[in-house]
DNA sequence: CACCATCTGAACTTGTGAGTTTAGATTTGT
DNA sequence: ACAAATCTAAACTCACAAGTTCAGATGGTG
């Protein structure tokens, strides 16, 4: 009972093929990778990365995770919880923004979607260890801001959730559908700082006062 | 020369075959739909199709096309331009909401951004007859709206952005990775009413003026 | 009725890619 | 140096799906 992982082997080669493996998922989505370039990438046998992963779906599991992993690690770094509320928020909204321009980022995603039909476990752990992490640090901070009358945010998961989407806008759509290239940096700042403005127009308090 | 739609034949069965193929894809995705399927499902011999359609790719991109198509004609029957701001907006984001929240749509949604990667023309398409045709209609009514003094929004492509964000806030994400099944009427109308509120928050007119 | 296009069904080709096997080479710990 | 674990290379199986082919059925039209 309780197997949840079933003691993975750690031999030599285990971080060359999950390293391979990254490189031709990203390159070629998951069912546009092949094994067998997989493994030539890695350098390393057939046999051998199938005696780390059972399948190439697990593999390509273990890809997501440990991007994930990563990428959620990056966003702590960059939490200053005490600088003010629209300082803290443009950062965010810059870690959010540049997400959603990175061609890697953007190909895990696009690939967890696309998958997340016939590997419903795929989609919601990289839901869980993804996007809702994030929503949640979000709200979090929101719930703090609020109670020391910083912000007024009545329901903060919606509010972290509404954040969230305004950092995509002029981004993520042509990102996803391939519509547009990396986006230029000048036009990332207008969209984060146009962001933050509409969330503190919304839940910020009257400056005036 | 511009032979943009090669003359596609147009027999009894034409019809049929579109319709299979919508449910099967819709069911399966592009990879997971069988051919085989698709035609048993359509009533129709494998011959048949082929004879429709020269390849999958194309009756794939059939069905993405009659089903953006239907959607748009569904949405300009809601317009009403002479309605005040608040509720002509939330007209328009109750048709959002809906649309992240409805199955098929999102199906269809997901299969674009999947396929995006190896058939280019597939998700311009899609962004073109979907997302950006919804954008333009929307920037073109803010323009209008600020020119009569009734909102006050600068760059109104990107507003138009936020907006069409601030209604998938609590939605998109959580249908798209599969997390949520379809979601409340309750919900979705607090979804809505929020994005209108922010909104207005940032570009409505001081109304206590 | 006879002609035409259209449709059928089922077998067929062809390509591809996941996963397996095996005999032997290489590495590592002791 | 010896043994156990690990890795290799290449050939192989197997399944599945896209697209083709063709002899014959069907059905509307003048």
């Amino acid at each position: 009972m309780g197997v949840t992982r079933p003691v993975m082997r750690t031999g030599r080669k285990f971080g060359q093929v999950l390293e391979g493996a990254r490189k031709v998922f990203l390159a070629e989505g998951y069912e546009g990778a092949n094994v067998d370039d997989i493994a030539r990438e890695a350098g390393v046998s057939k046999a051998t990365l199938y005696s780390y992963f059972p399948d190439k779906r697990l593999l390509f599991m273990e890809v997501a995770r440990s991007e994930c992993r990563q990428q959620a690690e990056a966003t702590m770094k960059l939490v200053q919880p005490d600088l003010p509320p629209r300082d803290l928020l443009l950062a965010g909204a810059r870690q959010i923004v540049e997400f959603f321009n990175s061609p890697m980022s953007l190909s895990i995603f696009r690939m967890c979607v696309a998958e997340a039909d016939r590997f419903p476990e795929l989609g919601r752990e990289f839901y869980r260890s993804g996007p809702m992490m994030a929503r949640n640090m979000l709200a979090d901070y929101l719930r703090c801001a609020t109670g020391a009358g910083l912000l007024n945010v009545d329901n903060t998961e919606l509010a972290a959730e509404q954040f969230a989407e305004l950092c995509k806008a002029g981004i993520f759509t042509q990102r996803l559908f391939g519509v547009a290239g990396e986006l230029s940096q000048d036009w990332c700042e207008t969209v984060a700082q146009s962001a933050v403005d509409m969330f503190l127009a919304r839940y910020g308090l009257p400056e005036a006062a």
